[in-house]
DNA sequence: CTTAGGG
DNA sequence: CCCTAAG
């Protein structure tokens, strides 16, 4: 009940540590639990001051918050926020919910706080975050900052250090986002999340990238340096993390002094609430590493999810209701805890996608890349026929009757999945919990919210990462192109983000080349589009790619300026796993695999 | 159903 | 990405 703003440093994974946030972190101090911190819509000026949020931004608040509304009721929480964060919006009603639910939630915080919230400008806020800022861009050695400061629009960590870096990201296998401007952010971010963003907050585009490659929600505040997939922070190191996915905790600097954020890993509701709470950043907030699920969020809260099937291909109308459900289980709590890195909770009700979906008429695309607006109407055509999709909506919507139904049958059978992918063997636990949410989210708001909750606490338990989903609906990437044969074919390409490249790399590095339904399921359970074919066809690009490049060294080298190449550590790493892969023989089994896979990032592999 | 390869 | 053959 208490909230979470608060926080006591101590367990709590708290993914926020934005650097916009001090100014939250001035007015809550650990202690004044009783006191949550009020967060506004701003943006950090050049001189460190803050000032409103753009247009922009709070256009995007706003929507978030209708769409907020409109969803609460089907929303289911914490999961739920996560998915939404990315927008900047969460917060107030979810939040609520959810927290209510949680033992430790946090959540009180009112309706009329979150409207404060937004309304209210940080006061004091503006001291301690310029100090801080100053401090650490003093501290940082190669960007010595100019006092001044003359960002742009963009937040003093930008402008920090502009002087040593100039390049872009990349620069031998280090990712410096400090120096970039933001178109160049905008494309960076664009290349590792795989949609256009429209914020133009440097340091926010920053915060995100770098988590985004880094997979992790604890990303300093101050630089923007990622090297071989771990974030360097240069003037404190306090935080930061590897690919694999485990965050370090021992940061304590700054973040400390914030008042929160310490370890995000532990415990996950923790995260959800303070993510929730802070709701604000969202930015920040996205925990998700997965982001790449950014895309999926912002459809999502925009068009509803139909649910994915889990293959492409599948098209069957008669089980159409069996199959709403039962994707989404699958997605929501699917992968094991181990995989990723990130603590990601995105637990989303199938029920209520389609109301959403009937109420909006266009949603954005994000695959397109800059936000096309396009008719609803035809973006689902391309999903599936029509005749399903119509038949789905009045399904759904006619009644969270029918999904509770749904559910119970689920519950029941609970041994039995539909078509699920999990029937291996690992997932007998997860399939239980994995069942149990999507029910839950059907229920009404109340005891939804509870039940969503009791899930995630199951899931703790059992250890199971909920990672989800945030991209089931993703419908989104998948046209279909009728062909003469009178086959559906998929048609557009998504392209492989940077985040799905490390996520495929680290799948890898633990499961070994071979076990692509293993990866799926380990890394990216949130991605839906992605088979296992896909992840095969990709490894294979990647190699071909690593290997190719590498050797040639500098010549061609110069495509610093292509769209995003490819980080070249992580076709270092690629090569690295691929040569040990192959001496490896499959036969050791993956269980072996791990001890040298962890190892190999930092690899000293001599070979090549 | 999941992989490996070729197209 | 798609498609198909194989285990």
């Amino acid at each position: 009940m208490e909230t979470v703003v608060g926080v006591e440093g101590s367990d709590e994974g708290k993914c926020e540590e934005s650097g916009v946030e001090k100014s939250s972190s001035s007015l809550s101090s650990p202690k004044q639990i009783a006191d949550p911190v009020v967060y506004k819509l701003v943006r950090v000026e050049g001189d460190g001051r803050l000032v409103p949020a753009t247009d922009d931004e709070v256009m995007e608040v706003e929507e978030f918050l209708v769409d907020e509304k409109i969803e609460l009721p089907v929303v289911t929480d914490a999961g739920n926020v996560e998915c939404i964060s990315n927008e900047e919006s969460s917060s107030g009603k979810s939040h609520k919910e959810s927290s209510e639910g949680l033992s430790h939630s946090e959540n009180t915080e009112p309706d009329a706080k979150l409207s404060a919230r937004l309304e209210e400008i940080v006061p004091s806020s503006d001291l301690s975050l310029d100090d801080s800022h100053i401090n650490e861009s003093a501290r940082i050695g190669e960007c010595s900052k100019p006092p001044d400061g003359p960002i742009e629009s963009g937040s003093p960590a930008s402008v920090i250090c502009n002087s040593s870096k100039p390049d872009f990201y990349t620069l031998k296998g280090e990712i410096c986002l400090d120096n970039l401007s933001i178109r160049e952010l905008h494309g960076l971010f664009r290349a590792t999340f795989g949609r256009e963003t429209t914020v133009k907050d440097k340091l926010w585009l920053k915060r995100r990238i770098a988590m985004g490659l880094t997979n992790s929600c604890d990303v300093s505040t101050t630089t923007f340096t990622i090297l071989d997939n771990k974030l360097v922070n240069k003037g404190t190191d306090n935080s930061f993390q590897n690919a694999d996915g485990m965050l370090t905790e021992g940061s304590d600097g700054e973040a400390k002094n914030l008042g929160y954020e310490t370890s995000p890993t532990s415990h996950s509701s923790q995260m959800e609430n303070h993510q929730i709470v802070l709701g604000k950043r969202l930015g920040n907030l996205s925990v998700e590493l997965d982001c790449g699920s950014d895309d999926l969020q912002m459809e999502h809260r925009g068009a509803k999810r139909v649910r994915k099937p889990t293959k492409r291909y599948i098209e069957e109308l008669s089980e159409v209701e069996s199959r709403d459900y039962t994707p989404k289980v699958i997605s929501s709590a699917k992968n094991t805890g181990q995989g990723q890195t990130s603590p990601k909770y995105c637990i989303r009700p199938p029920g209520n996608a389609p109301l959403n979906e009937r109420t909006i008429v266009t949603r954005l695309d994000s695959l397109g890349g800059s936000g096309v607006q396009v008719p609803f109407v035809s973006r689902v055509r391309r999903s599936r026929p029509r005749k399903n999709i119509m038949a789905l909506m009045k399904f759904d919507s006619s009644g969270m009757g029918v999904a509770a139904k749904l559910v119970q049958e689920a519950l029941s059978v609970r041994s039995s999945p539909p078509e699920s992918e999990h029937a291996d063997k690992v997932l007998k636990v997860r399939s239980a919990s994995e069942q149990i949410q999507p029910l839950f989210a059907a229920e009404p708001e109340k005891d939804k919210r509870r039940s969503v909750m009791s899930t995630i606490e199951l899931g703790k338990n059992l250890g199971l990462k909920q990672t989800d989903s945030s991209e089931d609906n993703s419908d989104d990437g998948i046209a279909t192109v009728p062909t003469a044969k009178g086959g559906m074919r998929r048609k557009h390409h998504r392209a492989w983000t940077l985040v799905e490249v490390m996520k495929l790399v680290e799948g890898v590095s633990k499961c070994g080349t071979g076990r692509w339904s293993e990866i799926k399921r380990l890394s990216f359970a949130s991605y839906s589009y992605r088979t296992s074919v896909d992840l095969k066809d990709k490894w294979r690009n990647l190699l071909k790619a690593s290997f190719a490049q590498t050797p040639p060294d500098d010549g061609i080298n110069s495509r610093k300026h292509a769209s995003v190449p490819i980080p070249a550590a992580i076709l270092l790493k690629v090569r690295e796993l691929a040569e040990m892969h192959a001496q490896v023989p499959p036969n050791l089994g993956p269980g072996k695999l791990p001890s040298v896979s962890r190892s190999v990032h930092q690899t000293r592999s001599g070979y090549l």
